[in-house]
RNA sequence: GGGGCCAUAGCUCAAUCGGUUAGAGCAGCGAACUCAUAAUUCGUUGGUUGCAGGUUCGAGUCCUGCUGGCCCUACCA
């Protein structure tokens, strides 16, 4: 053990979904820093919990006639099942509704009331009469005050991109209950942060805590220079509680209000903590009120602004320790794009594991992985390539390719010689072990991958597999193995962070566990040498393709409400919602054959939300079995006997629920707005549609 | 509207303080090898560093403007 102790966090989940890939990336790179501290013997704990209050998880628990306690306890478990299938280890995962961070809230808050920052003041809130709560912005919904259009969110225009406020929306409704909210002018309270100015300045600045890029923006933002023309900005009062009802602690000097969630949410680390504590006998203070104590949070660049301002000035205040570091990471991209739930890039973590091990990912992201915060984007045909050949064609290939000739025997008693390649390694390994301190997992993975692409060409160079035919030199290629299994040895161990299970088979394959990084600096002699099992599969491209057309979920339409205008002036919206697109050919044409078919099966798909599994004739004996996305607003027994329009040369497709061999022709936004292709009396099915 | 970050090979990314001929991996192409999970090794193609200027002996790197992307924020910035 050295004298570092080191407490982590990673942002709390929100309790309101499940965890995606996305998510991942965070929770990935923070468990293979923390495996990596762990590793180098330093003391790491590693801490997180749900993020349980808002409006958004009491509305979720009105929809589905549960208490909030029951939604956010099922949430707590899937989101703990997910983490731990992708070897995510937490030393205690908590709750932000639990009584230890009711307690810490209290104790924080009491402190920054005592230091005087808190004002209260009313402020304008809009109450939902017939669902008796108050709603954030984002609640509310109404005709655009500039341009008109239909149904925009309570802040700013989706088509026009004016902004406003609630109020100002024509014919303004709650989503919740379609009710006109009310505006209410209610008190509320405010942490007079600007107060905290000089100290923020000087912390966020100080070059230590924060990357570059965040100090920058933070600057730029708020803080400015004050010998400059601008002048010094002023940080604006934070706005931290919300009018009851809302599930959340009551503020206990403040009835009638709680706190609002991103007030108790970071507050949540420490309740985490508080738990460990309780559990083990560990002193909270030791952790959360010592300087020897490094705390460090990851977290994603949404939430800046919370952990590097809000956050440091609640910690100051209340006389806690401030973070060492705040790692911020950029978002998960997929093939380029924001993932997207119609392409099938918005997958689930327990969608991904029924399809690909969780290593794969863990080694894609690590090896993307910078300390910057740039997006990271996982493309998904390099993830295929970067997975079969750096893991399984060259680093876990070096142990598919010597193993067997010693499997049953023993490593050499003593190290033979390798041309200096093993203590090579060694001096590399604190080049190594820097990158992975400073997050750059991109550049440590390279750089094992270029020590076990040498490993590669020493085994081609002395051909063991030639040796073999000559009885005489069997210990010249055990000593060659020998060499090959040391070398791979070091690279599980350099590895060990981002693929413990690797090097959990590595310590099984030679019979010496690896349990520290300085456990790569001394070459393993005389150990049996196991039988040899393959430690990871290539992924196929069909195992991702499956994952993707898994995830494939339609976009919910906007429920855009009809206009109450004369039947011939039709509105801009639809053309609006799908622009055209370019011009084609008739040839471009004539590649869709459509036909003429009859519905002459509809079943409902019990298991899927949106899908009707319908059977279509051609005509002649000749069907198509096809799935369409028609539940919401046709019932199969209407559509059994009706002719419609389809896609008969459609490249067939399958889905989780069967193949779909066509496409049914509809327009419509989805959802009940679906309307099918009808053709006039005389059609028979068959016939093409020219 | 204000602010921050970014733009380099087909793709994903490097390039120290401004310093030689801008490097890797993957993909592609050619060969060797056959122990290994179609793995490995060697060779090789591929670049007007987004655009236009400027500073400099020298610019991917610094400055100005433009274009494009991402993010934050907004009658306050």
């Amino acid at each position: 053990m050295t004298d570092r102790r080191i407490l982590v966090t990673a942002a709390l989940p929100y309790a309101n979904g499940q965890i995606h890939i996305g998510h991942l990336v965070e929770y990935i790179q923070t468990d293979i820093w923390v495996r990596f501290q762990k590793l180098r013997g330093n003391r790491t704990v590693f801490f997180c919990a749900d993020d349980t209050h808002g409006t958004a998880i009491m509305i979720r628990a009105r929809e589905e006639g549960r208490t909030e306690e029951e939604v956010i306890a099922e949430m707590s478990e899937a989101h703990q099942r997910d983490f731990a299938a992708f070897g995510i280890e937490f030393d205690n995962y908590g709750s932000t509704n639990s009584p230890e961070n009711r307690e810490l809230c209290n104790g924080i808050w009491k402190s920054i009331r005592e230091a005087g920052l808190v004002k209260e003041e009313d402020r304008r809130d809009l109450y939902d009469p017939e669902a008796n709560l108050f709603l954030p912005d984002r609640f509310v919904r109404g005709t655009c005050p500039n341009c008109h259009a239909v149904n925009q969110p309570g802040d700013n225009c989706s088509k026009c991109g004016s902004t406003y406020s609630p109020p100002e929306l024509i014919d303004p409704r709650s989503v919740i209950s379609g009710a006109v909210p009310e505006a209410k002018m209610m008190p509320h309270a405010l942490i007079e942060l600007e107060r905290l100015h000089d100290f923020l300045e000087e912390w966020s600045q100080s070059g230590k805590h924060l990357q570059p890029e965040v100090a920058n923006n933070l600057r730029g933002q708020f803080l400015g220079d004050p010998d400059s023309e601008d002048g010094a900005k002023e940080l604006r009062d934070w706005d931290v509680s919300r009018p009851m009802p809302y599930f959340g602690f009551e503020i206990p000097d403040f009835k009638g209000n709680g706190w609002y969630v991103w007030f108790d949410a970071p507050i949540g680390y420490m309740a985490s903590t508080k738990q460990w504590c309780d559990r083990t006998g560990e002193n909270f203070d030791d952790w959360w009120k010592s300087d020897d104590a490094e705390i460090h949070h990851f977290i994603g660049k949404d939430i800046t602004y919370f952990h590097t301002l809000f956050w440091p000035g609640m910690l100051k205040t209340a006389g806690f320790s401030l973070p060492e570091k705040v790692h911020i990471h950029g978002f998960l991209r997929v093939d380029g794009e924001k993932m997207s739930k119609s392409q099938g890039t918005f997958i689930m973590a327990s969608t991904y594991l029924n399809h690909l091990e969780p290593d794969y990912l863990r080694y894609f992201y690590a090896s993307k992985l910078g300390p910057g915060l740039g997006d990271i984007d996982l493309n998904l045909e390099e993830f295929v390539n970067r997975v079969n050949s750096h893991l399984v064609g060259n680093i876990v290939n070096l142990a598919s390719r010597s193993a067997k000739f010693v499997s049953g025997g023993t490593l050499c008693e003593e190290y033979p010689d390798d041309g200096g390649l093993f203590t090579a390694a060694v001096a590399k390994a604190d080049q190594i072990a820097e990158f992975y301190e400073q997050c750059d997992f991109a550049s440590a993975t390279l750089e094992i991958l270029q020590l076990a692409d040498e490993a590669n060409r020493f085994i081609n160079d002395r051909a063991p597999w030639k040796l073999k035919k000559d009885p005489e030199k069997a210990e010249e290629v055990r000593q060659i193995c020998s060499i090959v299994l040391n070398l791979f040895r070091q690279l599980a161990v350099f590895l060990q962070p981002v693929l413990p299970k690797l090097a959990e088979q590595a310590g099984e394959l030679l019979n010496a566990p690896i349990s520290n990084w300085d456990d790569a600096k001394t070459p393993l002699t005389g150990t049996p040498v196991s039988e040899f099992k393959h430690m990871m599969q290539r992924i196929t491209k069909a195992q991702v393709d499956t994952m993707v057309d898994e995830s494939v979920v339609e976009e919910p339409a906007d429920e855009g409400s009809a206009d109450n205008e004369s039947p011939w002036n039709d509105g801009p919206e639809a053309l609006e919602a799908e622009p055209m697109t370019e011009e084609c050919t008739i040839d471009d044409f004539v590649k869709v054959d459509l036909r003429v078919a009859r519905v002459i099966e509809a079943k409902d798909v019990p298991e899927a939300n949106k899908l009707l599994n319908l059977t279509l004739s051609l005509g002649g004996g000749e069907t198509r079995n096809v799935f369409a996305g028609i539940k919401a607003a046709y019932k199969p027994e209407d559509l059994v006997g009706r002719l419609v329009v389809c896609v008969a040369n459609l490249k067939p497709r399958q889905m989780k629920f069967g193949l779909s061999e066509g496409m049914v022709c509809a327009s419509g936004p989805g959802k009940a707005d679906v309307f099918l292709l009808d053709v006039d009396d005389g059609a028979v099915p068959g016939q093409r549609v020219h």
